[in-house]
DNA sequence: AATATTTATCGTAATATTGCAATATAATAA
DNA sequence: TTATTATATTGCAATATTACGATAAATATT
């Protein structure tokens, strides 16, 4: 044992535990507040801002770009990094739908 | 090492990284979905919805408690459990001022 | 081609998470 | 008091994550 069951859960549920994973990380959060921060796309220079080591940032960009979060495109030897706003919009409309269905409902506690 | 540079960030990326990864688990996410479907508290028949053992489920409620995404309250012998809207409310406001930096930005990849 | 710059990958140690059997605890019922 | 029922805790094995030094790969510059 120790490993996630994961085939025991639906689709959806496996997805936004995965989306949700990629971003419980501060070092993570930190990259997306940065992203957003600079009004521009950021070639690399992400790893000065982080107080991570160069291959432990590029392990956590790594991550993101896997979850669908971040998108890179290669500029010369940098990268360039910048959000992908529809995978924050599909944790948005879920938080959204969360809530909503809360609403309705009789609190009990 | 091995640990997460916890220290190394600010609080607020920390709490919404605790927060997120609370919820970083499909059996957590299946929990609020059962606990959000059901219009009412739910006496601790969780244990039989979900594909896991007792004490795996109790492991789960103890996180999603901590993180302060659900609250339990004792009744007889079984404990009944429901969403803390609060909480909800903090991811869902997170993720809208997420989206609307992203919208003022002009996009670039 | 040789060098510099930037990012990625490999290998590995430290730590954290997941899952469950066994057991403990708490509240009610007989 | 002695079951019974529901949930929590303990202990442990399996697996995953985090971090980083060393090194590789890719591209640009000289």
């Amino acid at each position: 044992m120790g490993a996630t069951k994961s085939e025991s859960f639906t689709k959806s549920q496996n997805d936004i535990a995965i989306l949700l994973k990629a971003l419980a990380h501060p070092a993570r959060v930190a990259i997306m507040e940065y992203l957003m921060k600079v009004d521009a796309c950021i070639c690399g220079d992400i790893v000065n801002v982080l107080p991570l080591a160069q291959p432990t940032v590029s392990q956590h960009l790594k991550e993101l770009k896997n979850a669908g979060l971040i998108k890179g495109s290669v500029e010369g030897t940098a990268i360039c990094y910048c959000i992908d706003e529809k995978t924050i919009s599909k944790l948005q409309s879920y938080f959204d739908k969360v809530s909503d269905k809360l609403k309705i409902k009789n609190s009990c506690c």
